[in-house]
RNA sequence: GCGGACGUAGCUCAGCUGGUAGAGCGCCAGGUUGUGGUCUUGGAUGUCGCGGGUUCGAGCCCCGUCGUUCGCCCCA
């Protein structure tokens, strides 16, 4: 029989993988904590229309890319390709747009049907942190800010580059994309395959082409920044200025573009050179018409999700297997005896294991094959007098202690080491 | 969705111009009846991803398929 294996894109994490992971996550919601973040847990999947609607219907993500398929009632449902859409839906059902501003913190899988690749998954793994109600380059700042604190938090700093850029307001991006595609058409015969269908489809994308060709296309199209509104002017102004507040540096990147329809003024990336083509690690940016888009009042937010598969790649170390008390019965009649002892330890908020099975000498190396720092030897002449021998698995040494104060005597000498 | 590479033991891999499969690590058992690591002796690894084809004979050649991987598209 042919064992079954996991669908394709999809993966177990386990070990030293999970424990990664574990660390990306845990640290994330601690330093959105910091910046008042709470916790939104919003369901795995949706009513289609909450991405349809958002993320823009020219988008790869929605064009192709969505796990989607009927329910049995008939209604179409998907299983989330990110986690922005979500929240501010989340933000509208629930009322929230009485008690603004909101901080959103999420992490959680999402789903994308498109070719796995190394740091590119099926099912994959996203923190995100979403600032809803302020409008103020203040809050983009400090989005960001968050964003780096993360990735500091987690020794990547040196690794990771800040690229930011403005897309401005409705306005200036539309006035700036209509010279866009009128450049391009002009040199189209230039321009690469790939790129003269997106100049049909989502022209901004042809500004981070990788094709050598486009590049030196690119080098010569406009600009934005002449099409910058007054206040969209004054907002990158402001928004680069108090960056410096936060004590963030960037580079400014004119090539930046975001994929989702929803962006507006900020937008950001900060991005590795370690990972390939997968470079893009924790990416943002400002979206003012969202939810509105879910049936909600013309709302401004910022926000930014971050790969955890991709973090985790860049981790230098791994996390600890965490290790116990190997608890180790000197013969089946200690067996009892034992178990109480072990009991004891765990009461005390110690991680304790015993072997289900096998003599002295295999419960030994059972010990020292999971790492254990000390193992507790429980055997019957001793436990008559209320006490066992403690061995230090590291050294070598043994003392026989009372049962009584094991614990206490355990955990002083695992936090002495 | 498009192009390239790769699939051999639990893991990392070797396997000659086609001649019935190997190493290291790990695992199991003994040397040690109440003491791990080091050492030592022995043992089991497996439909060579799967299916078809060529051949007297296929891990090796051909086709298909599934999976992985590197890019493209897109994107975190």
């Amino acid at each position: 029989m042919q064992p079954i294996q996991p669908a394709r894109g999809t993966r177990d994490l386990l070990g030293e993988e999970q424990r990664r992971h574990a660390h990306v996550i845990e640290t994330a919601r601690r330093v959105a904590g910091l910046y008042g973040y709470d916790e939104w847990v919003t369901p795995i999947f949706e009513d289609t229309r909450v991405f349809s609607r958002s993320l823009g219907e020219t988008s790869d993500v929605v064009s192709k890319e969505m796990y989607s398929f009927p329910d049995r009632g008939g209604d179409s449902i998907t299983l989330r390709p990110e986690g922005t859409a979500a929240i501010c839906r989340a933000l509208v059902t629930n009322g929230l747009t009485q008690s603004l501003p909101q901080k959103a913190f999420y992490a959680g899988p999402m789903f994308r049907y498109e070719r796995p690749q190394k740091g590119r998954y099926r099912q994959f793994h996203q923190v995100g942190a979403e600032l809803i109600g302020a409008a103020e380059p203040l809050a983009d700042a400090e989005t960001i800010a968050l964003g780096r604190d993360i990735l500091r938090a987690l020794g990547l700093e040196n690794d990771v580059a800040l690229e930011l850029n403005t897309l401005g307001d409705a306005q200036s991006r539309a006035d700036w994309r209509a010279a866009l595609v009128g450049y391009f058409h002009e040199v189209a015969d230039g321009l690469s395959e790939e790129s003269r269908k997106r100049l049909e489809r989502n022209p901004l994308r042809i500004l981070d082409s990788k094709s050598p060709a486009d590049q030196a296309l690119v080098a010569d199209a406009p600009l934005i920044e002449p099409f910058l509104s007054e206040p969209a002017r004054v907002f990158w102004d402001q928004l680069r200025a108090a960056l410096d507040g936060f004590g963030v540096s960037f580079r400014h990147n004119p090539r930046i573009v975001r994929g989702l329809d929803y962006y507006s003024h900020t937008a950001f990336e900060f991005v590795t050179e370690k990972l390939g083509a997968q470079g893009t690690v924790l990416a943002g940016g400002r979206y003012d018409g969202l939810v509105a888009d879910m049936g909600g009042p013309q709302t401004p937010a910022i926000g930014w999700a971050a790969g955890v598969e991709r973090l985790s790649m860049l981790l230098d170390h791994a996390p600890a297997a965490p290790s116990g008390i190997a608890v180790v019965p000197a013969g089946d009649a200690a067996e009892a005896m034992a178990a109480q002892v072990m009991q004891t330890l765990r009461a005390a908020g110690l991680r304790a294991e015993m072997a289900y099975r096998g003599n002295l000498k295999k419960r030994m190396e059972r010990a020292n094959r999971i790492g254990a720092p000390f193992a507790v030897i429980v055997g019957e002449s001793e436990a008559v007098r209320g006490v066992v021998q403690l061995k230090n698995l590291a050294d070598g040494t043994q003392d026989e202690v009372p049962i009584v104060g094991l614990a206490a005597r355990i955990a002083g000498a695992c936090s002495a080491r």
